[in-house]
DNA sequence: CTGAAAGCGCTTACAG
DNA sequence: CTGAAAGCGCTTACAG
């Protein structure tokens, strides 16, 4: 029985097979210059010693860890202890990405305040990073550009503009934004507020705002300005974005929340201002999170395929380590409808 | 400036400094065996040549790999592409107490069918394992005493009963059952329907159940066995109960679900039915997920501390890794009213 | 307090 | 097709 004392090795498995261990080595790699019947005595001594390869000792050789980084990364004033479930949802679709690549993850939480950049590809534990994370882009930025210049892999899930440092995946936030003014439109709402930052500080809220605003002018409808309120995406910023749009006494009669932490957090202001979704307010959020569609009402979203997110971000980085051209790109988004925009 | 074709080695910072490579290595690992200022001769060159230790090469010379693995493993049945929002939670509590205590922390979602008890500490990549899931324990049971047998060191998160393999961490579920029984009591209700499975299969459900049950008996209200349905932990699971449960024509007043997604699919199917919560039914949950407190109406629920339960299971691992004495521990549950057990 | 040397478990030219 | 040997970058007795 196999046991912690004595774990075999690839010595072990040649002495057993008659082998010597290089050949040992050749048959785990799936090299070809190995003999069938010789192989499978290999493999029959691997069976029966329940061996499997030293991933440390295999990845001082090749030098390939065999294992990519997730650094999720949180505004150092958001509450510690809740992450975005939208994360948390990339984070599953992530790991399965990389179990399907054959790569082990590595998860890390950092504050934006850290010195992340430097850490695990350096200390030779990962080939590459995926950087996961909301965050004011403008301190941001910096970082992105010492990793290129160190020449570190990474991709980041984020908003995909022209000039940014890197490679970056994300959705169609401006599409995304369009839709959602459409629809509202489409439904008879003609002022629309944006709660959310609408500034190069928070890129994906800004492109969300950008695309709504491109509609309503289009639709001839002028954006307001007094009609955006600032926000972070959490509950709790969105119920006191809502409530300082009250204050402000202007007329409005839809709601597109920059994410749907926001739009939950803002039905609750309305609500206790005596508004009634949809009937008197429309809203609409962004990401589609588990939670939304037990919201009440449920809510009205743009989807984020996270699942193909996780896949793209795992395929671009792999492609990277490998010294392979990758670019950055960007997916659709999809409107879901629900009560809290319906008339 | 420090690039990927030329990372520097302690050869290097030994070169730099003016030492041997091994004076290096000792002041790296904090050896006491090192003149002052050498020491520091040997830390100006670590800053200067931005170096880092290589930790597959000094994992592999020490045999410890300073890295966790978290096997988030899920029954195939369920919805692969929703991970149980309380274990996300745990996700990252997890991720912070083995940032905390130096270690690495690999990230892997496993199928309970996997052959996942034979992978990560047999492969050197972890030096331990933490289990985290829900599933058919019966099932489940044969995998954990394989790992005994193994030599593998882990820890569970799950039910902590007599008789268990290996070192369990856990919620005390039976006075977190009890708790809700006993407010819902409080509160004037009497046929209390639980929602869940109550078997030796889902030991922790069926330990909430227990708890509930002794409280009703000694309340000298008997427990009715029609009142309990079978449901695994997902909204739609626990809407199928309520409606199972509602065709079943008998009274009652109350709901305990045996989480809180069970508990928000019964409000949704109660809603449906024309009862109002609390009004005809209170409901109440456990765990206290994210969306706990957004649900309509909030929910009642049972805290399980996960920043400290995450703590607890990384604690627990390293001292087993370490060959310490550890034994299983049970952390106290806490109820937080809400709406949907308000009278 | 410091250095020379062995060795952790692999992979891969090199030689046959 | 196979083996002997070097070497990936560390850590740690051993000797001084």
């Amino acid at each position: 029985m196999a046991n912690k004392k004595s774990k075999a090795t690839s010595v072990d498995i040649a002495y057993h097979a008659g082998v010597s261990q290089a050949t040992v080595s050749r048959v785990l790699r799936g090299s070809p210059l190995v003999n069938a019947e010789t192989r499978q005595r290999v493999l029959d001594a691997v069976q029966a010693l329940n061996y499997k390869v030293d991933r440390r000792a295999s990845s001082l050789r090749t030098q390939r860890a065999g294992t990519l980084a997730l650094l999720l990364f949180e505004d150092p004033t958001e509450d510690e202890s809740h992450i975005n479930p939208f994360f948390l949802s990339m984070l599953g679709s992530i790991t399965r990405a990389c179990a399907r690549n054959g790569h082990d993850l590595l998860v890390s939480f950092q504050q934006l305040s850290d010195d992340w950049h430097a850490d695990y590809e350096d200390s030779m534990k990962a080939d590459g990073l995926i950087l996961l994370g909301y965050g004011d882009y403008v301190d941001y930025r910096p970082k992105l550009e010492k990793l290129v210049a160190q020449g570190t892999h990474f991709v980041r899930w984020g908003a995909v503009l022209a000039g940014q440092p890197g490679v970056s995946i994300g959705c169609d936030n401006f599409a995304g934004g369009r839709m959602v003014a459409e629809h509202l439109v489409g439904r008879g709402r003609r002022r629309i507020a944006f709660l959310g930052y609408a500034s190069s500080h928070y890129p994906e809220f800004f492109e969300r705002y950008r695309g709504c605003d491109a509609l309503l002018r289009e639709a001839g409808l002028s954006a307001d300005p007094t009609l955006q309120v600032d926000a972070l995406s959490s509950e709790e910023e969105g119920y006191q974005a809502a409530k300082a749009l009250l204050a402000r006494e202007v007329a409005f009669d839809a709601v597109f929340a920059a994410s749907d932490l926001i739009a939950i957090g803002a039905i609750r202001a309305l609500n206790e201002h005596g508004l009634r979704v949809p009937e008197d307010i429309a809203v609409v959020g962004f990401d589609d999170i588990a939670m939304a569609r037990f919201a009440t009402p449920p809510l009205t979203t743009v989807i984020q395929d996270t699942g193909r997110a996780g896949e793209l971000l795992v395929e671009t980085l792999l492609r990277l380590v490998r010294d392979q051209p990758a670019e950055s790109m960007m997916l659709p988004a999809k409107l879901v409808v629900r009560k809290s925009s319906g008339a």
